[in-house]
RNA sequence: UGGCCCAUGGUGUAACUGGCAACACGUCUGUUUUUGGUAUAGAAGAGUCUAGGUUCGAGCCCUAGUGGGCCAACCA
């Protein structure tokens, strides 16, 4: 048994470590604590993909725990959202938990933290406790409220959690340290009072508990171990620490285990947004028709774009978790659908931008069925039959009247292969007053039937196009959708916002025509369009008219060829910019000495271009560089040239590095050294 | 003016406790094919942000620089 050893990504390593270092494997314990402030998206995918996928790994239980603290924004319709999509997702959690639950022993924790002087009510207003909390660059200052006694404490944040005061009038604070270069522990809020109703508590409670308060210490009464993260919230696990330790001195009877937060990078997919707010701005703005629209990168929109949990599951795995920023490419995703998609769909065919064919020695009002078989991928998947006759649609981009030999589909004169059925020839068109083709006429070989077995029909054609018998044919509505944004990454610029970026072409409706195989297809089915890509039944289907949503195409290595390709690479040129020159003329001299002559012109010119924009200042620390290194003291030379030709003066410093260079036993730099002897 | 985090082919992730950079997607070829799909064979593409240091040896360790990200909601 030759066990491939998976390497472990770094979440891995710290579990297996802690176990190494004694903890008890059964002591495992992970979360997923949404806040059902709205719908769940491929981002959060990963972060469920993560805590679930290490709970099957370990085997130990996830908790599904709805972070809902804030009674303003939260619903219960997120709330059933969020427990679909999870379960859609095929994981499954060991309790439904709700942070509302421990209000009232959080309620009872931060009474004794009063007592322990460890809290205190603040009565100002949110603007005064601001100020007084500084800047990332400047320390902030003590509330005059800061050293109330217990007494004063206790008896107003009672007075609070009855109902006494206004919103706004009074919070509780923890009280650390208001010069802690962390702003997050300069006496943090734990509790404001809310007027609100909860989606489960009701009325129950007029003060709410703050996200660090409630978070970690819900994560401590369920006894997680792993408290997994995404990176912004590494700030706050100074003050999770601090709130667990606390806590951890009045309830370390009932809870003895500790648990520990560690972030991750959170998902980025190109051409898309990932922030439920602006997820929602969409939403009601009309942008898309609701939450699972298929264009919106929610769970919800790509299930019913027809994404299936096993092509999410997989892309999650691929992409792999670490804690640098990261943009994913969508075509990683699509591949993961195609991949499954492609073992899975049913093959069928529909011709969505039809032109008439006719075969003229095809007797006029004969039918006959074809054998189609139904996944070429999955030899016990079938077949089903494909009525044939005289008159049929293809698509109109599969025929020109004349065209290069490396147009592989039907042209006048030539053979093409219809699927599953006979070989053509293309003999004549007609045309309409305008002179766009209204009817192809062609001729069939009635020998070539597919599968019949003769000679003909093993003849190998240019191609093979799919197609559809009018008579036969059923209607449909195809919706096909093209990237929401224009723009790779719609939210990362200055002067505009996402919505100035929003594609006004992302949603195309066309009708189609369908094999008649098609008619019992319920909402959620998947098929392959032969050629076209993959498909599935929109719940706005109804028995009468069916509606199909285009999952992805098909990789098409033919359309990639035709346009002219511009979209090449466009690297960020700014971002090269923005670099110091001299940095920039580091990097390539490393390199310098292993470029061939050719290339080495080259990067020879761009140093000394950039050379024009660099400070002596910046250039003579390099003269020390260590001997080995040719490269960056060649470009040190050729800098230098520069800056000298450009009438800087000749110091020791500068003489001493020309002259030691000029003996060196690297030709190269000898040869740049003597240039600037002349 | 501060603190914390990050830096490996175009993208993402690897490289066990230092030992000549691998995998996936993408790109490009060839073969097969009744889907210009799939499958299959292969290629190009980074010498690991820069400099200094430790070491026989560094992508991995140390220091500094550079670049990027996060941190001032009675949001989570």
């Amino acid at each position: 048994m030759s066990e491939e050893k998976e390497p472990l990504n770094f979440l891995e390593q710290i579990i297996e470590e802690d176990i190494k270092k004694g903890m008890d494997p059964q002591r495992l314990r992970f979360r997923f604590p949404p806040e059902p402030n709205g719908y769940l998206h491929i981002g959060h995918t990963k972060a469920i993909g993560i805590s679930f996928g290490l709970g099957e790994k370990y085997n130990a239980p996830v908790n599904l725990r709805f972070d809902d603290t804030n009674p303003a924004k939260e619903e219960q319709e997120y709330v059933d959202a969020i427990k679909k999509d999870i379960a859609w997702l095929g994981y499954t959690w060991e309790n439904e938990l709700y942070s509302s639950n421990y209000f009232q022993q959080l309620y009872d924790w931060a009474v004794l933290m009063i007592k322990n002087g460890k809290a205190y009510i603040d009565s100002q207003t949110s603007e005064e406790m601001r100020e007084q909390k500084g800047t990332p660059t400047q320390v902030g200052s003590n509330s005059p409220y800061r050293n109330r006694t217990v007494d004063e404490n206790l008896d107003l944040f009672t007075r609070m959690k009855v109902g006494e005061f206004d919103e706004g009038t009074h919070v509780l604070r923890a009280k650390i340290d208001m010069e802690d270069p962390n702003m997050l522990m300069r006496d943090p809020l734990m509790y404001r009072i809310l007027k609100k109703s909860h989606h489960r508590t009701g009325n129950d409670w007029c003060i709410y508990p703050m996200y660090d308060w409630t978070h970690g210490e819900s994560d401590y009464i369920e006894q997680i171990s792993h408290s997994l993260c995404s990176l912004e919230f590494k700030p706050h696990r100074k003050l999770y620490n601090w709130f667990r330790d606390e806590v951890y001195t009045y309830a370390k009877e009932d809870y003895p285990a500790i648990p520990n937060q560690t972030e991750f990078a959170r998902l980025n997919l190109s051409y898309t947004i990932m922030s439920k707010r602006k997820l929602l701005q969409l939403v009601e703005e009309g942008v898309v028709n609701g939450w699972d629209d298929p264009r919106m990168p929610t769970i919800s929109g790509l299930r019913r774009r027809g994404y299936t949990p096993e092509a999410i599951r997989k892309f999650i795995k691929t992409v792999g978790v670490a804690k640098r920023e990261n943009v994913i490419d969508v075509s990683l995703l699509e591949f993961c659908v195609r991949e499954d998609l492609n073992k899975k769909a049913n093959r069928v065919m529909a011709v969505m931008n039809p032109v008439k064919l006719v075969i003229t020695n095809y007797p006029k009002g004969k039918e006959e069925f074809f054998e189609a078989g139904n996944n070429p991928e999955d030899k016990n998947s079938g077949n089903h039959q494909v009525p044939f006759s005289s008159e049929l649609f293809i698509e109109r981009e599969d025929f020109k009247e004349e065209a290069s030999g490396k147009f592989f589909r039907l042209t006048l004169g030539s053979e093409v292969r219809l699927k599953n059925g006979y070989i053509i020839k293309g003999e004549s068109v007609v045309k309409d007053g305008d002179g766009t083709t209204s009817e192809i006429r062609c001729t069939y070989d009635l020998d070539s039937l597919s599968g019949s077995g003769t000679e003909a029909s093993t003849r190998k054609v240019k191609g093979t196009l799919h197609w559809v018998s009018i008579k036969h044919a059923i209607k449909a509505e195809v919706r096909v959708y093209d990237r929401l944004f224009n723009d790779e990454a719609p939210d990362s610029h200055k002067d505009k916002t996402f919505m100035d970026f929003v594609n006004p072409n992302s949603l195309k409706v066309t009708e189609a025509f369908l094999e008649p195989s098609l008619a019992s297809a319920k909402p959620g089915d998947s098929f392959q369009f032969q050629r076209l890509g993959y498909f599935n039944v929109d719940n706005d289907s109804t028995p009468e008219y069916l509606v199909f949503n285009k999952t992805v195409g098909l990789r098409d290595s033919w359309a990639k060829k035709k346009p002219i390709q511009n979209n090449q690479k466009q690297r960020n040129p700014q971002q090269e910019k923005q670099r110091p020159p001299i940095e920039a003329i580091k990097q390539l001299g490393k390199k310098y000495t292993n470029l061939p002559a050719e290339k080495q012109a080259r990067v020879r010119a761009t140093i000394q271009e950039l050379a024009k924009d660099v400070k002596y200042e910046d250039l003579e620390p390099l003269f020390g560089t260590a001997a080995k290194k040719a490269g960056t003291r060649i470009a040190t030379m050729i800098t230098l040239g520069v800056l000298l030709a450009n009438g800087l003066e000749n110091t020791q410093e500068v003489l001493d590095f020309i002259n030691t260079a000029s003996e060196d036993k690297n030709e190269l730099l000898v040869e740049e050294a003597k240039a600037l002897l002349q």
